[in-house]
DNA sequence: TTGAAAGCGCTAACAA
DNA sequence: TTGTTAGCGCTTTCAA
């Protein structure tokens, strides 16, 4: 800037002005400093003037990762989210920092200056950490299901009436055996849990045993894992998953057995994501509406970095019907 | 830090001597700022440290957008190399900013100091600008074909060989009207299109007609205009698809026509994302090692900025056979 | 309409 | 081992 300064005769306060705008500057020396600048491709310093004005248009998504056991972020519903999430923040003007810092040390993004906000993918297993973050003042909104009496804001949908609708279907194609997949010990698969008993007792019916994984990302384990049900004579005819990546490795097993998806065993998945309309058979998925997810997730953090507090956010859901429940 | 200096009775520059574990301090001082600064909260600005140091631990990875005809990031290979790059650069110690600036604008965001270097996915239309930046010394590493006589730094996969595996593995099957489907007008396809070529050539064959798509992420607007060529009575008994995307909506409008895959129609994807070996039927398709390309990215881009010129890379592809291609 | 000067929060000579 | 001081690149009073 000093240089732009010096070739156009004038001092550097003259310069920022001009640069930013300024109403109190001659449209000549304006223009004679726009076209230098352009000439000499200069930019001015976002890290100086952050500094000097004390702003900041940087929010961290944060996928959090497990240094013991660090997974690459492989979910398709969570990559697209992300996508999504760029673009909300992009179109407000915002840069989107992507990080995997583990939950524990997210408060540091934002007392260092790095990100105004954050946004955390998942609860995962550390509510402590975000409790933490959000009492410190830090603005912070979470992708998930509001626990009650959480101390931060989430964003999230309806995951007791998804798996309940996901279940009542299946009911009332005639299942009387359908097991649950997913990891309950994560609040959402919980929730979604919550939703598949209500819909037994809705029938008056007793649920069959379930089928509870830890490991959600590597198809194959979860496929073996869902095949070892099946050879252990479970008498299943009906699988609620808590993903489509879960139902795909289901269905998967399913066939692996000698079954027919859906004649023999029905299965639903959840998320919706962009394949399961084109899967074989198309799926029937519970579809979480992810581009509102992301504008309300960026709209709840713009709220809180203007000094606002908001309230949880639960979004509805929706039963797609496709062939794979036998509809 | 004032603050904290204040309350350890040292100066600012103790303070910062001490949080950088700088060796000549005291233990007994340095203890004493740690703790005080973590019952503080209290983190090192990033900014303003970086203004002073003039460091900067940040990398772009750009996904242009472009403005007249916006949108969002949705290809699954895209998507799962965002969350690779996420992990290398983190395991580096760099943040990563997920933009979607404008080919035209990327230089910008190295001028202005929000990122030492930039990987940007996809040339997309734009190699101009591309060029541009790099020759401005600005650290830049693409993801793409290196066409030749190109100023500034790739890391691709081997195009051509990937078309020419999957069509003379279709060709090899008995295949004799093998459709290509993808975006010619962008690098990559045009060199898996001279693999395409090359393959009918090699078993002295002349290519079908083929399918020339301009666009890539919709999957019911591709699966329509496959159906349209099928419609249209094209013999066609092999689809060669630019990537796993293009063969899901390609065996769906197959099917939709009355017509079996793999044993009317065999069909190849590209890239084998995680789902396509659990598609059905699993999908035959040319795998881009996403790892390795996310690690040789990140290693290329970390040169540049170390002021080094780098050259481009090419990796291998390698076609993974499976059912729905036919054999 | 413009300039001079102070200072954002930090680090690194140079002194002590 | 610690303090003093200058200055990173910028914006913004206050004066002119």
């Amino acid at each position: 800037m000093v240089d732009i300064a010096r070739l156009a005769g004038v001092s550097v306060a003259t310069v920022s002005r001009a640069l930013n705008g300024h109403p109190e500057i001659s449209v000549a020396t304006r223009e004679r400093i726009a076209e230098l600048a352009r000439s000499l491709n200069y930019t001015v310093n976002a890290g100086a003037k952050n500094l000097r004005t004390k702003g900041n248009r940087t929010v961290a998504v944060v996928v959090p990762r497990d240094p013991a056991a660090p997974q690459p972020i492989s979910d398709p519903f969570l990559l697209a989210m992300i996508g999504r999430l760029a673009d909300a923040l992009t179109s407000r003007g915002y840069d989107m920092l992507l990080s995997r810092t583990p939950a524990d040390q997210i408060a540091a993004l934002h007392a260092s200056g790095t990100a105004v906000g954050i946004v955390q993918l998942g609860q995962w297993h550390d509510t402590g950490s975000l409790e933490a973050a959000a009492r410190a003042g830090v603005p912070l909104v979470v992708w998930g299901a509001p626990l009650p009496g959480i101390g931060y804001c989430c964003v999230g949908c309806d995951n007791r009436e998804g798996g309940r609708l996901a279940t009542l279907h299946l009911l009332d194609q005639g299942r009387r055996h359908i097991a649950f997949i997913g990891d309950r010990s994560t609040p959402e698969p919980a929730e979604r849990w919550q939703g598949y008993r209500e819909a037994h007792e809705a029938r008056g019916l007793v649920p069959a045993p379930s089928l509870h994984l830890t490991e959600t990302t590597d198809l194959a384990h979860t496929r073996a894992t869902v095949q070892a049900l099946l050879d252990g004579g479970a008498p299943i005819d009906g699988i609620v998953c808590c993903s489509d990546i879960l139902a795909i490795a289901a269905m998967s097993a399913v066939r692996a057995h000698g079954l027919r998806v859906p004649e023999d065993v029905a299965v639903t998945g959840y998320d919706d994501i962009s394949w399961a309309s084109h899967a074989e058979p198309p799926l029937t998925t519970v579809r979480q509406p992810i581009e509102p997810a992301a504008d309300a997730l960026v709209a709840a953090l713009m709220q809180q970095a203007a000094g606002e507090s908001t309230a949880s956010v639960v979004l509805p859901v929706e039963l797609v019907v496709r062939r794979s429940s036998g509809a």
